[in-house]
DNA sequence: CGGCATCTTGAAATTAGTCAACCGTCGTGG
DNA sequence: CCACGACGGTTGACTAATTTCAAGATGCCG
């Protein structure tokens, strides 16, 4: 259970008599705003967020897709600065910026697992910062299933999983055209790399993929 | 001066008899390299440090251009992820990794502000996550050069300022290469948005950029 | 079964990258 | 002191990758 930071501050909202309620979304809902009044910090605890940045003309690239554990909205800026949308059936936890603050300051164990998280997140955004400059197409498809398969089946790479996020969300997180990511779908599938069907896919060739993104993981 | 925070993570060192040695590095040295066991973090004291990942082929993602205040190497991993170079003149205090967890745990203070620092530079980095993977190259310098003229001048961003980057850095910093970046500074000038010497860049028309650059800052 | 979403596929257009030549500056050594 | 070479920057011509536009195919839900 990876959430068990999540776990603890409802704790403690609750051992403090504290308010941090808990709210349901159906896919596709909206959780935050993008540039609306951050007036709440969100505790994800079940189900997967998609998190999005647009741009004046329509453009809009997905930050990142987060499951059960993460905590949104701590930053410390006045509107939020992404945007939020449940992708699955999604339960979060709900406490007001001022209440959150007030439990850092209290809870110096939470403060510190918090920037443990955070840092952890810093780095694997670099790592996406690498992918979105400097790999091409295919090198960014194969690392994003690579990841999908082994953040759905852990170690077992190879077993079937489904893909949660609609052809455009993937091509928002690796900022390509939703029809790149649909050709290049077919071409490992040609390729024998991958078996695809819907939304299904299994990666008959984790190796080749692998050294095909180019990253060390 | 925005290095409070280092400054006061020396005094507590000094305080305690802890080794916080200073060092110095001349332009184009490296001061970490990707990859190595991560020993020491790092307190950027003075210069401007670029941090890099690289690829196998020998493509580079700069991940960012830091300065006074910033701290490198707090990650809980093994190893850096990434590798910093000085390109000015950079004056850093260094200090062992278990030292710097110490410190955190004893002085919460430092803890929460860094907290805070490393969550400003997760906004930062989405809002590059953005650039990277959504404008074109147009806007991508253009948004590169409003951001360099108001970290330089502050407010005053009609003013003359210096890129203390080669463009190979600005190509690596915005994903492009080399050409491109040296091109589209040929045009912005061309058409009078800018006014180019070697080092020397001039803003002449501020809104104009910004209205390129896609971005409400 | 029909209609709407999403996905796939193809052809044309466009953007940015690559390769190559050239220029200018700076520093070094003859 | 000048010539040379190296390096960074600029420019041009060409190429390759990806997007865009457009048309179908597939599958899902009422």
């Amino acid at each position: 259970m990876p959430d068990r930071l999540c776990h603890d501050i409802v704790n403690f909202c609750t051992k403090h008599h504290a308010t941090c309620r808990e709210a349901r979304f159906a896919p596709r809902s909206l959780i935050i705003e993008e540039s609306a009044t951050a007036h709440y910090t969100f505790l994800v605890r079940r189900g997967t967020v998609k998190l999005s940045k647009s741009m004046p003309n329509g453009r809009s690239q997905i930050v990142g897709f987060v499951g059960a554990g993460h905590i949104l909205g701590t930053s410390s800026q006045e509107l939020y600065m992404f945007r939020a949308e449940a992708i699955t059936d999604v339960t979060v936890n709900r406490l007001s910026r001022a209440m959150f603050e007030d439990i850092l300051v209290n809870a110096p164990d939470i403060l510190s697992r918090l920037l443990e998280e955070t840092t952890a997140q810093l780095v694997t955004i670099q790592e996406r910062l690498l992918a979105l400059g400097r790999k091409t197409a295919r090198e960014k498809l194969a690392s994003f299933l690579l990841r999908e398969a082994t953040r759905n089946n852990g170690p077992n790479i190879q077993l079937p999983f489904s893909l949660q996020m609609s052809r455009a969300d993937i091509a928002d997180y690796l900022g390509l055209s939703t029809e790149t990511v649909s050709r290049l779908m077919s071409i490992f599938h040609q390729e024998k790399m991958i078996h695809r069907s819907r939304q299904e896919v299994r990666l008959l060739a984790p190796s080749r993929l692998a050294s095909m993104a180019c990253t060390i993981l």
